[in-house]
RNA sequence: GGCUCCGUAGCUCAACUGAAUAGAGUACUUGACUACGGAUCAAGCGGUUCCAGGUUUGAAUCCUGGCGGAGUCACCA
C-alpha cells in the first residue's frame, strides 16, 4: 500500500476516536518540507472546529493519540497548526523491502479502461517541424504514463492527407518538378513535397503581383492566380476521383508517408492505429440530420446547417456547407462517435495545439446536446507553442525549424559536447553513435517535457543538452554512474539480491521516503496527462542521489551489510530513473 | 470587441487538492576535495508571485475589476 494513504488511515483513525465523524477532506497529509523535523505533516486547521481547542492543543492531541496506538511513528512535534509525525527507521526500512520486491513498482493494476490517444495528426503537404515533435513527445509520454496506469491505451494518428494544401504541392510539382523523385534528388520525401508546397507560394504571390499590376484589386488577384485556380480544379478533380490526379496524390503522399516514418522512428514514436482524412471525410453527415430531427441543428435559407451556441456563450457554428459538403467540425463529430462505437472506448484525448481550444469546446459541447454522455470524456489535451531563442518561427518566412534538421543538430551537438569533455575516449564508432543519439534526444525530449503543457514555452537548444541542471543528460548521467558502481560490485562477486537488515542513515531514509512516492507520482502525472510531473520527480531523486553519493562511498564500505544495503538502494533508484524516464519516452544508457 | 489561456529570481522553469520562511537550474560571488565517474559538493546573492480590491484562520493558487502578452471568433483544416 502507499505510504500516504496508509498514513491517512491512520490519521483518520485518531481524530475519528478524538472527535467523532470527520470527513476525509478534512484530514490534510503533506509531506513534511525538509527544514522541519520528521516525515509527514497533519494540517490541523481544519479540525479546530471539531476539537474546539486551539491549533496546538489539537496537533498535540493528535499526536499522542497515534504514538500511543502505533509502534510504527518514532515521535512528533508541533510547530503551530502543524503536526509532524516522524516514522521510525524500521518503517522505512519494511517500505524498502516492499519496493525491492515489486514487480513493475509503481505501475497500477488493469483497469480494464480503454482510451485513445490522438496525436501527431501531420499534413500531408510539408515536413513535421518543431511544433510537431512538442505534440509528438506529449502524445507518446502521456500513452507510456497511461499505460503505466494500467489503462488499454490506443495511440491513434489522423493523417490529413487530403484537400488544398496537397493539391498545391502537386500543382507545382506538375509544373516545375520535371519529374523529380525521391530517389532521382535524393531527398527525403516529405522534404520534396513541401519544397514545391513552397514553391507554389512563391509563384502565387508573383503571379497575385502579375495582375494587380495589370490593374486588378488585390482580393480580386488573390481568386483569379492561375496557379490557385488549377489547384481548385484539382481538388475538385480529387473528389471526383480522377484517376489521373488519384495516381499522382497516391504516388507524393506514398513519398511524404516514407519521410514521415523516419522522423518517427528518430523521435521514437509510433501508432497502433493510423487514420486517413481521405476515408473518414465524409463521416459525420448522419449526425447532422439527427441533430435535425432532434431540433437541436437548424438549416438557413441555402441549405446550410447550423448550430446555435449564443445561449452557452460561444457563436453559431456551421456544421454542412449549402452544397451539402462537410466541413472540420462534421467530420470530427462523426469520427469520435465511430471511434467510440468501434472501440467501445471509456475517453479520448486529443493532442492539438491551443489555436483549437475553440473547436474541441464546440465538438464537446454539440455532442452533449446531442445527448452522447462520453461527452465528457473528451479532453483536449492543448499545448502551447515552442518558441526558439531567435524568436518565433513562421513558416511563411522559412524560419520553422524542420524536426529531421533539429534532431541531426541535437545529436551532434550532444557529441561535440562529449568529446570535449573527453567522454568518448576509447569508444567504437558504434558506441559512441549510439549514445550521442541517445544523450541528443533524451536532451530534446527533455527539455520539453518537463514544462507544463499549455504554456508557451522557450526551447533553447544548448542550455536543453547541458550536462548538469534539470536537464535530460543530467538524468542519463546519474543512471550512467549508478549502473558503472553495481557493475563494479559484480565484478567483485558482491551478491547483493536478498533481504539485508540494516540501518539507514538520514539521508538514505530520505531516498526511500521518495522511491515511495513514485507510484503516486505516477498516478498524478495520469490523472492530469502532465509528463512534467514525472520529470519534476525524476529530477529531484537523481539529484538527491548524487548528494548521497558523493558524500557515502558505496562501495567501500567496510561493514558488508552496509555495503550490500547501499548497493541495493543504488540498484531500487537506477530502476525508478530508468521507469520513469520510460515513461517519458526517453532512453537511458547503461554507460555514457 | 466577445471567449479561452498565460504573467513567479537577470534568464529558463517548479509549486499536486488553498497552508509553515514561494522552490530548482542557469548566470554571478565565495569556498571544499589524492576523486568507488569532478559531468562533484556546500554556501552566498537574487522576489511587492503584473496591479487593485474581495473570500478565508491562511492566497502565486479561488472570485471581481484593470494592465500586459498569446490564441481564437471562416461555407480553412
Amino acid at each position: 500500500m502507499n505510504t500516504e494513504q496508509y498514513i491517512s488511515e491512520v490519521v483518520l483513525r485518531a481524530v475519528t476516536s478524538l472527535y467523532g465523524q470527520v470527513s476525509p477532506q478534512q484530514i490534510q497529509i503533506q509531506k513534511t518540507r525538509k527544514e522541519f523535523e520528521g516525515d509527514y505533516t497533519i494540517v490541523t486547521f481544519p479540525l479546530l472546529k471539531l476539537s474546539r481547542k486551539s491549533p496546538e492543543a489539537t496537533a498535540t492531541e493528535i499526536g499522542e493519540k497515534i504514538i500511543a496506538e502505533n509502534s510504527e511513528f518514532g515521535g512528533y512535534n508541533v510547530i503551530k497548526g502543524f503536526l509532524n509525525l516522524s516514522l521510525s527507521a524500521a518503517f522505512w526500512s519494511e517500505r524498502f523491502e516492499e519496493i525491492k520486491g515489486t514487480e513493475n513498482y509503481g505501475h497500477g493494476e488493469a483497469t480494464g479502461r480503454t482510451i485513445m490517444i490522438e496525436y501527431s495528426s501531420p499534413n500531408t503537404n510539408k515536413p513535421l517541424h518543431l511544433g510537431h515533435i512538442r505534440n509528438n513527445l506529449l502524445g507518446y509520454s502521456v500513452a507510456q504514463i497511461l499505460k503505466a496506469n494500467g489503462h488499454n491505451v490506443i495511440k491513434a494518428n489522423l493523417v490529413n492527407d487530403r484537400g488544398i494544401h496537397i493539391c498545391k504541392s502537386m500543382v507545382a510539382w506538375l509544373r516545375y518538378g520535371n519529374g523529380a523523385t525521391p530517389e532521382s534528388t535524393g531527398l527525403k520525401g516529405d522534404h520534396l513535397v513541401g519544397d514545391y508546397y513552397v514553391e507554389f507560394d512563391k509563384h502565387y504571390k508573383a503571379e497575385i503581383k502579375e495582375l494587380m499590376a495589370a490593374g486588378a484589386s488585390e482580393e480580386e488577384a488573390k481568386k483569379k492566380a492561375p496557379i490557385l485556380l488549377e489547384a481548385q480544379e484539382m481538388l475538385r478533380k480529387w473528389e471526383a476521383k480522377d484517376e489521373q490526379v488519384r495516381s499522382l496524390w497516391q504516388t507524393m503522399n506514398g513519398w511524404v508517408y516514407d519521410g514521415f516514418d523516419v522522423t518517427y522512428k528518430a523521435l521514437g514514436v509510433d501508432f497502433d492505429k493510423v487514420y486517413y482524412e481521405s476515408q473518414t471525410y465524409l463521416l459525420g453527415k448522419s449526425i447532422v440530420s439527427e441533430g435535425l430531427e432532434k431540433g437541436i441543428f437548424f438549416r438557413k435559407e441555402d441549405g446550410s446547417v447550423w448550430i446555435d451556441l449564443t445561449a452557452d456563450g460561444l457563436d453559431q457554428k456551421l456544421l454542412l456547407r449549402g452544397d451539402g459538403t462537410s466541413v472540420y467540425m462534421t467530420q470530427d463529430l462523426g469520427t469520435a462517435l465511430q471511434r467510440f462505437e468501434q472501440n467501445s472506448l471509456n475517453g479520448i484525448i486529443y493532442v492539438v495545439g491551443n489555436e483549437q481550444n475553440y473547436h474541441f469546446q464546440v465538438l464537446k459541447l454539440v455532442l452533449k446536446k446531442l445527448g452522447y454522455d462520453w461527452s465528457d470524456d473528451i479532453y483536449h489535451l492543448s499545448y502551447g507553442m515552442v518558441e526558439l531563442p531567435e524568436g518565433k518561427m513562421k513558416s511563411r518566412e522559412g524560419t520553422v525549424v524542420d524536426a529531421d534538421d533539429l534532431v541531426a543538430d541535437m545529436i551532434s551537438t550532444a557529441r561535440e559536447m562529449s568529446a570535449e569533455l573527453g567522454k568518448l575516449d576509447g569508444l567504437t564508432e558504434e558506441q559512441t553513435s549510439k549514445i550521442c543519439t541517445m544523450v541528443g534526444l533524451g536532451a530534446l525530449k527533455y527539455f520539453i517535457l518537463k514544462v507544463d503543457p499549455k504554456k508557451t514555452m522557450l526551447f533553447d537548444p544548448r542550455e536543453s543538452i547541458d550536462f548538469n541542471g534539470n536537464t535530460g543528460p543530467f538524468i542519463q548521467y546519474t543512471h550512467a554512474r549508478i549502473c558503472s558502481v553495481l557493475r563494479k560490485a559484480t565484478e567483485q562477486g558482491i551478491d547483493y539480491g536478498g533481504a539485508v537488515k540494516a540501518d539507514f542513515l538520514p539521508e538514505e531514509i530520505e531516498i526511500v521516503k521518495t522511491l515511495c512516492d513514485y507510484p503516486a507520482t505516477v498516478a498524478t502525472a495520469g490523472a492530469q496527462f502532465a509528463p512534467s510531473v514525472i520529470a519534476a520527480y525524476t529530477y529531484e531523486l537523481c539529484k538527491m542521489f548524487n548528494g548521497y553519493y558523493h558524500d557515502h562511498s558505496i562501495l567501500r564500505e567496510e561493514c558488508q551489510t552496509t555495503k550490500i544495503m547501499r548497493l541495493q538502494l543504488a540498484a531500487q533508484v537506477a530502476r525508478v530513473i530508468s521507469d520513469s524516464m520510460l515513461l517519458l519516452g526517453i532512453s537511458v544508457p547503461e554507460r555514457m
